[in-house]
DNA sequence: CGATAATCTACTAAAACTATAGGATAAAAG
DNA sequence: CTTTTATCCTATAGTTTTAGTAGATTATCG
């Protein structure tokens, strides 16, 4: 299941990328564009903010806006801030491997072969899209 | 991520599969060789003979066995039964379709449209692997 | 300054996941 | 028929994750 931060996240990158310019979009306009609880939204911009997706401006006029053009940004990335992992079990992720505890052996392990190719058939789709083809 | 469920799962299914012959297996044996606590391994051995896979023997020498040959045992089923949907979510799934509460337009939402390619290419590998495949 | 709006920390409620406990039921062996 | 073996079933406890809230703080503009 996608979390909802993550499907939030995408949506309002699609916000930004979708307003032409880059002036400060405000928080409380994507939350209630897309029928976001605000407080929620708040905390996902904050993260996307510090992975270096977007800008944000304080005070009065201020908000967020994208750093990047949005052909820019592949949404493998947008998911590995958002979603975590994109391998389905550690054992098979390449950015966060880590070993199972039961599984003696990876190289006969059934769940392994089997994740490894959704694994791949997964990345296929993240890098071939950036944020632009999502609009 | 895949739940432990499926994971213990799957591995059951290719113990059992490996296992020449339809010898019933005891719920001990399985538990001790894949490292799987074996309280819980027997409620999901339950949920997978409810469901068509395994078929069970009480009493001295039972156990549970493969009702079908491996190579008929397709992954989607098996994934869909253990883990549930393949899609992230409900709005691209084929089997347990449902309406986003946000997101007035299925047609023009960016997740949606992202989510399809996901769904579509985790279903291709399913659908090319059956249990023969993983062991 | 005063209004506006983002930032940050901490907290909580609910749901899902993982696992365990304990006994009921059924089959086979003696 | 009794004992042993092993599945069947229900309930529940502990933990983690998710989703959302509260409230104080800080920066900017006019």
């Amino acid at each position: 299941m996608l979390s909802k931060k993550t499907k939030y996240g995408l949506k309002a990158l699609t916000y930004l990328a979708r307003v032409k310019g880059k002036e400060p979009v405000q928080i409380a306009e994507i939350a209630k564009q897309e029928n976001i609880s605000q407080k929620f939204l708040e905390s996902i911009l904050l993260t996307l903010r510090r992975n270096g997706f977007l800008g944000s401006k304080k005070g009065k006029g201020g908000g967020y806006y994208l750093i990047k053009e949005p052909h820019e940004i592949p949404m493998t990335t947008v998911m590995r801030v958002l979603e975590g992992p994109i391998a389905m079990v550690p054992c098979v992720s390449l950015n966060f491997y880590e070993k199972c505890g039961d599984c003696p052996d990876e190289a006969t392990c059934s769940v392994h072969k089997l994740m490894i190719q959704v694994r791949d058939s997964a990345l296929d789709v993240y890098r071939s899209n950036t944020l632009a083809d999502l609009l």
